[in-house]
DNA sequence: CGTAGATACATCGCCTGTCAAGGTATATAT
DNA sequence: ATATATACCTTGACAGGCGATGTATCTACG
């Protein structure tokens, strides 16, 4: 069984971001590695990657830069900023906060 | 700390769900009573609890009757129907599965 | 009596994140 | 040649949440 859109709602940029804590990556990579990380149960899908890292470099989380590659296609690689660690570890209490409230209404 | 709205999106509809399993009540009693059981730190807005018992009864997940009140603003109460106990224990699935999901994915 | 506040329901239209569909380009394997 | 994998990107639709706004009833207070 997969997850749902909806529920996925507002977990991307935090995904992005503790991906990136381990270092910089690109939306290829990132995209595999998530659904390696979860035997494919979640897949994020490009566009949603995508329009993710726009928002994410615009509010200054993230910066990206392109990769040398002289072969193969082109890479442009993320890097989290100092600000985007603190807003991950903002997003982190967010989710501890939220698990709980839904947690006490479900049952 | 509150809840952000992306993160309730998708869990409106069964937090309603779960509060009907413990007998019929009506929009503005469900309202108040999630709020108490969260301490304020979640408040199922107007507009969004009224949209999502449309969908719950539109998919005959819950019905609806008029209280028969002869004082005081009348009262609109809501029933789960068997198929909105199923659909119930889906969205207990569903929330298990995305909470591992998540928490494997942020560190 | 007027008015404020609680109870109770409802709708409209905007906002925002997700995603299907489509597109581009490079390299490798058959 | 053609398929597949790698790698990027955009557009437009969709759907749920919610601010704003509106209605009606009852109680309390001065």
């Amino acid at each position: 069984m997969s997850i749902t859109s909806d529920v996925i709602r507002g977990h991307t940029e935090p995904i992005i971001l503790a991906h990136l804590i381990d270092g910089d990556s690109y939306g290829y990579q990132i995209n595999k590695e998530i659904m390696e990380k979860t035997n494919n149960l979640y897949e994020l899908k490009e566009a949603t990657l995508y329009s993710a890292f726009r928002r994410l470099e615009e509010a200054g989380l993230i910066l990206s830069y392109w990769g040398n590659e002289n072969v193969g296609a082109r890479r442009r690689y993320y890097a989290i900023t100092d600000k985007g660690r603190e807003a991950y570890q903002d997003y982190k209490k967010d989710w501890e906060n939220a698990k709980s409230i839904i947690n006490s209404l479900l049952k």
